[in-house]
DNA sequence: AAACTATTTGCATTCGTATGCAACAACGCC
DNA sequence: GGCGTTGTTGCATACGAATGCAAATAGTTT
């Protein structure tokens, strides 16, 4: 059967002090002379001795734990920045318990085990805070950061890159580049980033007169886009270029203009998206896009919540950070 | 500042009732009477109470929680594995604690906050133990499940998808279809799973009296692989089929072939990759290769896992599950 | 109504560590 | 040597919930 771990009661057994003076071995700052660090250390590493973190958080109060709800780990983007926030909060001492939740429903038993869980913070990737859970969260001062989404509640801290701006710098780029028929495909419907994307580049087509030609929901996936672009290329006239509102949707229309329409990117079609994941990169697709500043955005995120639970005070700023085109081959000159 | 949670006591002093009454009300199978029922659970609603499972896991030792160690996040194939746990364990009251580690160095330091974090399971995922860890694991009967790689050490259980009779299937698939100058290409060189895939397949070319081509190392990364492919193709006579140890290095192969070296995949060279990930099936690619069962291996790594810390005996199985061939156009008739 | 059983309840203790407080030791200074 | 100062140490308690045990209550039977 399971072994009992061995405790500070058990060191401090052996190295012939008392437990506390164990405990303050174990912790910065405290007072401990040398001489007694040293045999109890001895002791500790005798018996394989480890503080049990357990046990600290319950006295202290801290779990030096962050909840982190996800709902689209597929999504290289967000699998990307998971780990960039792991590894920024294992530095400062924190580790991250991941909840992946899905439909709303599911979303409030998550609810409920994240606030059991004594988490210190709560940092939402890609998934939505019912307003409910939210004012619960403030009411118990507990720091909460969304990134790149929106949720209209005092207090809850949200990090974003500048979508508008993006899609703005979209919309002024393909209308300089020459194209006449844009069309947009936007991601999910209640989504702020679609949304923002969507209102910067319509704007910019607005103040040079133009209009979107078309557009379409292409809910961020894959499969989805390939059906819309089906749709809007099988018309007589279609679009001579297309704003995906992400990449993954990008790749997609291009894969499919190329394997099912025998059009060519960029001569026939020109293809942007937005993210600037791995695979625009990559020489069959070389996509024009709007890079978001995952670390920076991470970093911010990370900065927030853990000020935040230094201060104990709950704050709810609002960071947004700038973004980058890249512009690749999959617009013509 | 930040406020107190409600404790049991509170909620117990508001219902009239003893603070045994109200932890009996939050745990199952617990003898407690309808009527005191009702009365607690109107009094912890009003409070918004919440039990602290932090108090809990002290009194039960046991965290349900599970301890994730990962390396590559950036791995479509291992966040997909990731993901589905999370659920998996989510589903069975466990939720994972996240740990990422690249270089053994960070592993050490890793190891300890595992210990520390009293996870009542470890789940290395793409992430090597070092065989003094896992011997410390099995001293203090924490179970281990370790995911697609190998570890010489009696207790720790290992699940993995059936990487030589995939290699072995790529080797006599690619002999059916005629190819005559077949070149592999290696994953990292201390995997398991990269080695066992070459063995099957060069056991599968010896069988019919052939010798691998040419081989190389991609490491798993897509430039490296890029690089190799370079090389691999610049000698007069180059391979007419490549396989790669995994998808990753396959798609890099076939951008590399059509981008820079202006040949046709299937026509000039055939490819083949291993795991499909979801990219393999985009139609650009439509990458023939062997698919591992995620969903089966997360399973059994979960069940593994449930199972010893059900009965808190460390058990060390190793399972083996079997891979299925996706054939599709990347290589000719 | 008494006797007995089944169910519910509260008391007290436990988990393993941190920490305020007071006691104490060590040290330097006059 | 006496005094003050600084640094260590142990004692006792706290954190919040779970649970064995005994007491109390409710429910059943004769």
């Amino acid at each position: 059967m399971r072994k009992r771990p061995v405790t500070s009661q058990e060191v401090a057994a052996l190295a012939g002090v008392s437990q506390s003076a164990v405990s303050r071995c174990f912790s910065p700052n405290a007072s401990i002379a040398p001489k007694t660090r040293e045999k109890v250390l001895a002791a500790a590493k005798q018996l394989g001795y480890r503080p049990n973190a357990i046990a600290r958080s319950l006295i202290t109060r801290t779990s030096r734990t962050i909840a982190v709800v996800m709902s689209q780990l597929d999504n290289p983007f967000y699998a990307q920045m998971l780990e960039y926030a792991s590894r920024r909060f294992q530095q400062h001492g924190y580790h991250l318990l991941l909840f992946m939740s899905s439909d709303e429903q599911e979303s409030a038993s998550v609810m409920a085990e994240i606030l059991q869980s004594q988490a210190d913070g709560i940092l939402m990737l890609s998934a939505t805070l019912s307003s409910s859970f939210a004012g619960e969260c403030v009411a118990r001062s507990i720091p909460v950061v969304m990134i790149n989404r929106t949720v209209a509640f005092e207090g809850v801290s949200q990090v974003a890159s500048d979508n508008y701006h993006g899609g703005y710098w979209v919309g002024e780029f393909l209308i300089e580049r020459g194209c006449e028929r844009i069309a947009f495909i936007a991601g999910l419907a209640e989504s702020s980033t679609s949304s923002q994307r969507r209102q910067g580049f319509l704007d910019a087509l607005a103040a040079h007169g133009r209009a979107c030609w078309a557009e379409a929901r292409g809910d961020y996936q894959f499969a989805t886009a390939q059906a819309v672009t089906r749709e809007l290329f099988t018309a007589d006239v279609y679009p001579d270029a297309v704003f995906a509102a992400n990449d993954h949707m990008a790749i997609a229309v291009i894969d499919t203009l190329k394997a099912e329409m025998d059009l060519r990117v960029p001569e026939d079609v020109a293809v942007v998206g937005f993210d600037n994941i791995p695979v625009a990169a990559w020489p069959s697709y070389q996509l024009t896009t709007v890079q978001q500043p995952i670390e920076a955005m991470v970093d911010e995120a990370t900065s927030l919540l853990l000020a935040q639970i230094a201060s104990g005070h709950v704050a709810g700023e609002h960071k947004v950070l700038p973004v980058t085109p890249i512009v690749r081959a999959s617009v013509r000159r």
